[in-house]
DNA sequence: ACCATGTACCTTGCAAAGCAAGGTATTGAG
DNA sequence: CTCAATACCTTGCTTTGCAAGGTACATGGT
């Protein structure tokens, strides 16, 4: 469920994760679906995009417990990227509440 | 632009506009369009969604001014598929918020 | 009569993004 | 030696938004 209202919104939420330190594909998956469902599948091709935009470099990190892992780092333009991403998804936020109020106040009560 | 956030959110957008009373394509492109952007390319396959999922029901209305237009109902159904669609819709924001609120607690201020 | 503009309907074809399902290689436990 | 966990990856499908195009009616201007 609410496959559709992630589009857009998970490459924010990646940015913001990495935000918060280096990480890899794989234990972002783990640290965002502690919030919200995310399948490698989707994460692995997200991660190319990212790199695409220059907006994250990575460097490997050899592991004991399992494969070389691929690390990513927040870029200055990634940085820039996720604050405008940011204010574009508050705004739309906004302009979605905005419409569902207008429903709500003519819809229930019109108290006044 | 913004193109991608809107995924999943227009048919919400949509029924709640139809809950503040009848209205056909043409128009609901108009009103939604003070708020958000939206194309009649978006619409009028959207509108078949909603009939299909039979969250609307259609009825013809002769225009003074132009070509018949399809007036648009929410159906009960429609209108527990809204209900639904914004519990979704709350939910969904508090996520992502909580994902971007966890960063800024990370990247910024780590006072205390 | 002609044409532009506004109203109102519609379709085709593309692009973007999420995801299930599948596949590979490494490490350690039983 | 096999099983699970770690960690990487790809292919193919689906949904959705949108630009671009097309039809038809009404009105006003020339």
């Amino acid at each position: 469920m609410k496959t559709q209202l992630k589009k857009g919104t998970l490459d924010m939420c990646v940015l913001a994760a990495l935000a918060a330190g280096d990480s890899y594909a794989y234990e972002l998956v783990g640290i965002l679906s502690r919030t919200m469902e995310v399948s490698e599948g989707t994460m692995y091709p997200l991660m190319r995009r990212l790199q695409a935009e220059a907006w994250v470099s990575t460097y490997l990190v050899e592991s004991a417990s399992g494969p070389s892992r691929k690390y990513y780092t927040l870029t200055e333009e990634g940085r820039r990227q996720l604050a405008w991403m940011q204010r574009e998804w508050r705004e739309f936020v906004n302009e979605v509440n905005g419409v569902l109020g207008l429903a709500a106040g003519a819809a229930e009560g019109e108290s006044s």
